[in-house]
DNA sequence: TAATATACATACATGAATGTATGTTGTCAA
DNA sequence: TTGACAACATACATTCATGTATGTATATTA
């Protein structure tokens, strides 16, 4: 029965890969434990030994999964460019589109945005969470500050909304997407769409 | 112990109040019916004489909650005005605001953007949500029309694409204020963040 | 190579939630 | 005024999830 350290961590992945797909599917607080192991062709034991608790699990997942989703951001603003607000536009569009064509992302973003709620055993998680978005806002507000040295934002441009502004906006188009994505395509208007928020608007 | 047809119209309120206050509180998956029914000083046997599972509780609280929440919307666009964009601005700011400083609503918004998921047995109510969803984008996207005619906006705009926008944008305000209200604040904010996406971003 | 710790599987005990069945009492209609 | 039904309360059966305790075989280490 005793596996290497290896096969011990294969073990660990799969466990958390079912438990990624079946929390997506199913919502975080329906998927039990036991349905997660059957998943991941393991019993619970093998659950509670890497794990010891559901919780721990979403955490897991929480760091292995949405971090890298939001250094995607992050990453994408280290690049030098002339105009920041355009790099910003790309960056943007791309993170949506990138919704729709991969698969894995978009059940991590299903999961994450969709799936599970921040009440309760959960709280604490939430923590965690609500600091990773403070550190994603400080880092676009400083692109923001970039984009007015530039020259491409006026001086009296507040960074801070800005920031506070575009998060929801991605946010709500990828929650209106995911939750029905039938309902338009990325592909076809992401672009148009976060134009549309770096004022377009009269214009398109 | 046998009531009149009032009293048991006020037990069954005071069930849906109670399961509105716990669902938002601790998620609609974490509430069982027997918090409920403790909550509205019940047996579950009252709670299952009105309802006949806690689905049915989440959609007798849809259709009285959820779905006045967009007639607001809609409502405020029925006034006439010369100035359709200008005054879908005041309706959505007001809205936002109203969030702040409404309670019930924020409850509301509380409970039905962030603490449930629509998976599994909830899947039937997420396509009545769609429904509702579809028909204030269509009332939605008449009023751009309507502001295309006025002359506000170019005849160029593609204003399903804005109806998309808007909607995603008010969402995505709405959760990042629910989920963590000590961000910022709308009444000092809610103007200037719903101006930005009306083309305004060059100029603030 | 014996001892030990690792990586699980199995078994058990418990509690919570659900659904249903069956009581109980007051109300209203005939 | 009595019977039937509405509006519950109470009781019961069952399922499910959790947590823990224990078993077990195999790497690893001394």
């Amino acid at each position: 029965m005793r596996k290497t350290k290896e096969d011990a961590d294969i073990t660990k992945q799969s466990i958390l890969d079912a438990a990624v797909r079946l929390f997506s599917e199913h919502g975080v607080a329906k998927t039990s434990l036991q349905k997660i192991a059957q998943a991941a062709n393991v019993t619970r034991g093998a659950v509670y030994w890497h794990f010891s608790s559901k919780q721990e699990i979403f955490e897991a997942l929480h760091d292995q999964l949405h971090a890298p989703f939001i250094q995607m951001i992050t990453d994408g603003l280290e690049a030098v460019s002339p105009n920041a607000i355009e790099q910003l536009q790309n960056v943007c569009t791309e993170l949506l589109i990138d919704l729709e064509q991969n698969k894995t992302k978009k059940k991590i973003a299903t999961l994450f945005l969709l799936r599970c709620d921040y009440s309760d055993e959960f709280a604490q998680s939430k923590d965690r969470y609500n600091e990773k978005k403070k550190q994603k806002h400080v880092t676009l507000s400083r692109y923001f500050d970039k984009a007015i040295k530039q020259g491409v934002l006026p001086e009296n441009t507040d960074s801070m909304l800005l920031t506070i502004g575009i998060s929801a906006y991605l946010r709500g188009i990828a929650v209106e997407y995911l939750e029905d994505p039938d309902a338009f395509s990325m592909q076809a208007n992401a672009a148009k769409l976060v134009g549309m928020y770096f004022g377009k608007l009269q214009t398109i």
